[in-house]
DNA sequence: ACGTGATCATCA
DNA sequence: TGATGATCACGT
């Protein structure tokens, strides 16, 4: 159990000390069993990073450390700082959303600060074996808050106007919507066509890589 | 079912 | 080979 840092500089200090170990030494050192692969258990590397960080665990649809309001997300990347996944950022709203604007939205909270944590991820090394990299802040500079208020925008009002079965993970410059579900059985509610209310897969926003490879690049200067 | 943590795996 | 759509585990 580790307490939550008091402090952002706290909380980096932590980050330099889990940088550079392995998933196995962290998971070791946690006292948490080491997954075999994260075909059944993918959030597992964030729940690890999680534990040594001190972030509260919870479904809460709020920042990790709000106390300093910022939010934690593991990257995974490859030996040359490639980005491999995209970034799920949180569920979508999908009723009552008319009075909801970018800048009181959740995603936009916790995009607002974001400590990201590179973790080897390329699938032919070992679970045990990935080390972590040096995890650093981050907050969209306003080129990128105009990136993602303008495709949040878009995605919003055709959510709106009932045509979130028109949208698909290619719409969105930055930021994209996928499924977001234990499975296909999953249904929530959504506005159809003519406003009446339908089933619809529950859906969450995605940083698609190029945005947060330009994120990692930046830092890392690649 | 929903929100947290995400990656898997099929198919273009 | 990479992106889209689908899925896994857990707590509430």
């Amino acid at each position: 159990m580790v307490a939550p840092p008091q402090t952002a500089l706290e909380l980096l200090a932590r980050c330099d000390d889990i940088a550079g170990n392995s998933l196995q030494e962290l998971a070791d050192a946690a006292g948490i069993k080491m997954a075999e692969d994260l075909t059944t258990d993918k959030g597992w590397v964030g729940q690890l990073i999680e534990w040594h960080l001190g972030a509260s665990a919870g479904n809460k649809p709020e920042q990790d450390f709000k106390h300093l309001g910022i939010e934690l997300k593991t990257i995974p990347i490859d030996r040359f700082g490639k980005v491999l996944e995209t970034t799920f950022v949180c569920s979508t709203p999908l009723l009552n959303t008319i009075n909801l604007t970018w800048e009181n939205s959740n995603i936009c909270n916790k995009l607002s600060k974001v400590l990201w944590v590179p973790v080897q991820g390329e699938r032919h090394i070992e679970l045990c074996q990935r080390i972590v990299g040096t995890g650093f802040l981050w907050s969209a500079n306003p080129d990128q808050t105009r990136q993602l208020k303008n495709d949040w925008n878009e995605l919003m009002e055709k959510i709106a106007l009932g045509q979130i079965e028109l949208i698909s993970a290619r719409d969105g410059q930055v930021v994209q919507l996928r499924p977001k579900a234990a499975n296909g059985q999953c249904l929530t509610d959504a506005y159809g066509k003519n406003g009446e209310v339908i089933k619809v897969r529950p859906r969450g926003f995605y940083l698609k890589k190029h945005f947060t490879q330009a994120i990692i690049n930046l830092q890392f200067k690649l």
